[in-house]
DNA sequence: TTATTAGTTGACTAAAATACTCGGGTATGT
DNA sequence: ACATACCCGAGTATTTTAGTCAACTAATAA
């Protein structure tokens, strides 16, 4: 897993979504203007995004995009993932040169800690994202660190 | 901040280093032949570790490269931090633009889920990392997922 | 039905970052 | 002196990012 600019690019357009989920569909022209996202660019990531069923479409005068499930149900991992295509090929691939022994210890251990913060992410839904930003505009001054919950 | 290769390929030549605090030196061939990153990439790698204060070298045969601070003391952000020379720039520097209205505010959304992700990492030591493997071996099939502490 | 809107697709590209190589250094221990 | 191993800068191939352009299809509204 990664986590670069298209990531947070992703991840800002369905967050965009996600503040309109119900409504009407958002057109990509919108998103690109409110966000700063060249509308071709936005394209390309959408086409994942769709691909992996993230968002539904719909053609025409009034379409634009949705989400295709409640941001609540829809985790911050899943947004990353689809547009990453990741092919992560780690360096033993099955067992190369690394029989589990000495040699690549600091591999698992990285291979862990990955999983870790993946799981992490996994943990985070958009809808969590949107209501605690809301929840942190009330409160005014309180504790600026948001507290999510962990799997 | 950004997960990239980059940043796997620096937090696993450290724990290489973290295996071995106390002890000797390591060169960065062995880290080369071990994880099999090419010598000239540690090097600059190592060069960034070390502008950071991270890591402390010794030269001439017998030399390398050890921690310069306890693995315990060592936070996985500060390792992926030192080899990203991020200059993150956030599209709204200022006010530009976007006048915190409506207008981007799934940029700040996305602007405090990332605070949460570093603040994530920097709550795990190199140490922990180590030490949680090494349970896990202990307790051979139990629980896959390590659990660490937040901040 | 015809114009317009808006998604769909694919090819192509400039610029940046990544992941290196190469070739020389310089300090240090034996 | 000599081998070791860090140090440093320049150069480079590959990949990714971020984007353009153009043609096309579906759906709606007039």
């Amino acid at each position: 897993m990664r986590l670069t600019t298209k990531g947070r690019y992703a991840v800002t357009a369905m967050l965009d979504l996600s503040l309109n989920y119900g409504i009407r569909p958002i057109t990509l022209a919108d998103i690109s203007d409110r966000q700063g996202i060249s509308l071709s660019y936005l394209e390309q990531l959408f086409a994942l995004l769709r691909r992996q069923g993230l968002v539904s479409s719909s053609r025409g005068p009034g379409g634009g995009y949705r989400l295709s499930r409640p941001a609540a149900e829809m985790t911050v991992l899943d947004v990353i993932c689809a547009v990453d295509e990741k092919i992560e090929a780690t360096r033993c691939d099955g067992k190369a040169n690394c029989d589990g022994d000495e040699q690549c210890l600091s591999h698992e251990l990285w291979q862990s800690l990955s999983d870790q913060i993946r799981n992490y992410l996994a943990g985070i839904t958009l809808g969590e994202v949107v209501e605690n930003h809301k929840k942190m505009q009330v409160e005014g001054e309180g504790e600026q660190v948001i507290k999510f919950e962990m799997a």
